[in-house]
DNA sequence: ACCTGAACACCGTTCAAGT
DNA sequence: ACCTGAACACCGTTCAAGT
């Protein structure tokens, strides 16, 4: 009764802002469009966050905590950290097979000097729990504690380069063909 | 006498436009603020370009043509294969100790949808080049031809990677780092 | 040939006012 | 409690007018 998730507007405000922030970023966010989708005027969106930093910073939480939750799922899921570490691209692949979106964070990355300070407070966030995540799989898989965070980083960013280019391309089987060449040279393994 | 760069308007304008572009990307490229950094108005912009669209897409052909001499140059440079590609990197780097900008097409690449078709034109004309240099590259070390493509994307995606996350980070010894990791595993050889 | 001020429609934001 | 219209300063763009 208490923990249905009754879709209040900010919800809906922020599940719709999250879309528009994957495919146009921060800067491309824009508050009329937002509101109609939303169903409201872009005055009211001022009613549930005081400014559009703030709901930028709210959507990229959000988007970091849920990350987190499907990184957790994804542990459970695979069973062993072989498996977790060949399916860890997925998550990027369905943002590309979501109308051609790509992770937030990678977005607004390259948008990072153009952030207000708490979403790229987020941005980090999200960046050290995907590393964070993948250095105690890759420890689990039998990866010396100071070789696994190297190699935890350059999976994270392999794999955003990857989503990034064949998004350039609107390709996601390109997607597809990088991480088969990043796992026939074994990055995706200890 | 005539082949010596007499910086016109038009260059200074595409030079003043790239350094923002690679900075805050083509929605964040302001019109304004380019013409103050000129030396002119906004208007009189539209005496050089006839749209925002169109001066954006002659940024991003000098681009790619500049980054074309600037592979040639590194391919006679380096001399042997195997040293372009453990300097191919180089160029990437250069963009982040300039300011912390990324390379224009990674931007443009996350901006993708929003852009106008010239523009996205010429951001698949660099990224081809650089896959076609690296490809040409690849197979004078040694790789075969099929091998060498897949490789080549990857190189280009790994390292594009590395260096949107670098930004996030604005540390470009992470940078350093995920390169040395890319070359510990061989991704940066035949 | 090159530049400009003034004007337009659009955007983030505010605020007084509605229910 | 939640929403809105009208207004502000800012942006891309146009254009008639300046030199």
């Amino acid at each position: 009764m208490s923990d249905e998730p009754s879709t209040t507007s900010r919800d809906k405000i922020l599940k719709a802002a999250t879309g528009i922030a994957q495919a146009h970023g921060y800067g491309g966010l824009n508050l009329r469009t937002l509101a109609e989708q939303v169903g409201i005027k872009a005055a009211s969106l001022y009613y549930h966050f005081p400014s559009k930093a703030d709901l930028a910073a709210a959507v990229a939480q959000r988007y970091a905590k849920d990350s987190a939750a499907t990184l957790a799922a994804l542990a459970t899921d695979a069973g062993d950290p072989a498996a977790c570490l060949l399916r860890y691209p997925e998550t990027f692949r369905r943002s590309l097979a979501n109308s051609n979106r790509i992770c937030l964070c990678s977005f607004m990355a390259a948008e990072y000097d153009d952030l207000p300070a708490a979403v790229q407070d987020a941005v980090q966030v999200f960046a050290d729990q995907n590393v964070a995540w993948l250095e105690t799989v890759l420890q689990a898989a039998g990866a010396l504690p100071e070789q696994a965070q190297r190699r935890a980083r350059a999976i994270f960013a392999a794999v955003s380069g990857a989503q990034l280019m064949a998004r350039g391309k609107a390709d996601i089987a390109l997607f597809d063909n990088l991480i088969g060449t990043y796992r026939a040279l074994g990055l995706l393994a200890p």
